[in-house]
DNA sequence: ACGTATGATTTAAC
DNA sequence: GTTAAATCATACGT
């Protein structure tokens, strides 16, 4: 900080000076067409500077800053500074509140990363023992809890890099206001100036803000095809649950749409879950419409099953020789129309 | 390895 | 909300 100023201070004395005779910078000005200073000048400058003691240099700003001129001067620099960058700037409004960003928000907050704090770590925990503990029905409960894990340390190095980013933007705002308010003694900065410069430093760090949450929201994306599409990681069900859900199917086939307490009990009767109910029914029905003959031994089958039952239960001393051969074909099926209401 | 079966998801209509 | 229909992605049998 100090050599910064000491260097501004050398600038500014040996601001007048030209040399010419360094090297040829001439011809490489006439090339460039470079009506300015020489860089060569500006080399000279900046080597003069490390010519120069500390005391001469302190010297030097301390005459500076006692100069009788030097408030009215510094006032005048700082109004022209400020008209020119003002309207230069032109009209920057504040923070108008960034659609992506608050799009982006909305997202790590529905995926509970950046949500409140579920217990961290633990979450998966709960999560595991949740899984052992044996919910009934539960589909999926342990790759639940894997994916919760990895969800948590998602969220974790979220976290921890928001903070870091957050840290890291007050110090370098902290750092560059000394500085500019240590410069302002000797240079014409105004504290709207500063100001400005807070802001652009926030604006900044918040542009890398919004890659973090990005890259997580992308993280947490990827997460979610791996794991939550890996529920599609089916597993057929067991033979007596797709009977079960035949027979209904089959015995009900004029109107194969069972109610809410139906696919309840069903769903109990199967161990699986209302929605797969409603799922197995919906695959059903469109499979079965789509192609009723490759279905018509398998309807016959589940007719005759029925029929067997109930036969079995109404006159079981009768019945009880004759092992119901599924007479294919003959059958006739009840035919289930998509209209239904046969 | 390949074709089919099957549970789950998505889309659109109601 | 439910449903039909299309579709996806895997399981399963050969």
């Amino acid at each position: 900080m100090d050599d910064q100023t000491r260097m501004l201070a050398g600038l500014a004395g040996l601001g007048g000076l030209s040399q010419g005779d360094v090297g040829d910078p001439d011809s490489v000005r006439k090339q460039l067409g470079q009506p300015q200073q020489d860089i060569g000048d500006i080399l000279q400058q900046i080597m003069a500077i490390t010519d120069e003691s500390l005391d001469e240099a302190q010297a030097r700003k301390h005459a500076l800053n006692c100069h009788r001129m030097k408030p009215a001067l510094f006032s005048v620099l700082c109004e022209i500074k400020e008209k020119t960058v003002l309207s230069i700037r032109g009209i920057q409004d504040e923070d108008p509140p960034d659609p992506q960003i608050m799009r982006l928000d909305n997202m790590l907050l529905a995926e509970g990363v950046s949500g409140p704090e579920k217990g961290g770590g633990s979450a998966a925990a709960a999560a595991a023992a949740a899984a052992a503990g044996g919910s009934p029905g539960a589909d999926g409960g342990i790759e639940h809890s894997d994916y919760r894990a990895k969800l948590a340390q998602i969220r974790q190095i979220y976290h921890s890099e928001l903070e870091k980013y957050e840290q890291a933007c007050s110090e370098f705002t902290n750092h560059v206001m000394n500085l500019l308010r240590e410069q302002s003694r000797t240079r014409p900065i105004s504290p709207k100036e500063i100001e400005r410069m807070v802001a652009i430093i926030h604006r900044k760090f918040s542009s890398i803000q919004m890659q973090l949450k990005q890259s997580t929201c992308e993280a947490v994306m990827i997460l979610r095809s791996r794991f939550l599409d890996a529920r599609r990681k089916r597993r057929n069900f067991n033979k007596q649950a797709t009977e079960v859900l035949n027979e209904y199917f089959y015995s009900h086939l004029s109107n194969p749409y069972p109610s809410e307490e139906a696919k309840e009990e069903l769903a109990k009767k199967c161990a699986i879950t209302v929605s797969q109910v409603s799922n197995w029914f919906g695959n059903k029905r469109i499979r079965y419409k789509k192609n009723i003959g490759k279905f018509q031994e398998e309807a016959n089958l589940y007719a005759v099953k029925t029929a067997v039952d109930a036969a079995s239960v109404s006159a079981q001393a009768s019945q009880a020789n004759s092992p119901a051969t599924p007479n294919s074909g003959g059958y006739p099926a009840p035919c289930y129309t998509p209209d239904g209401r046969l």
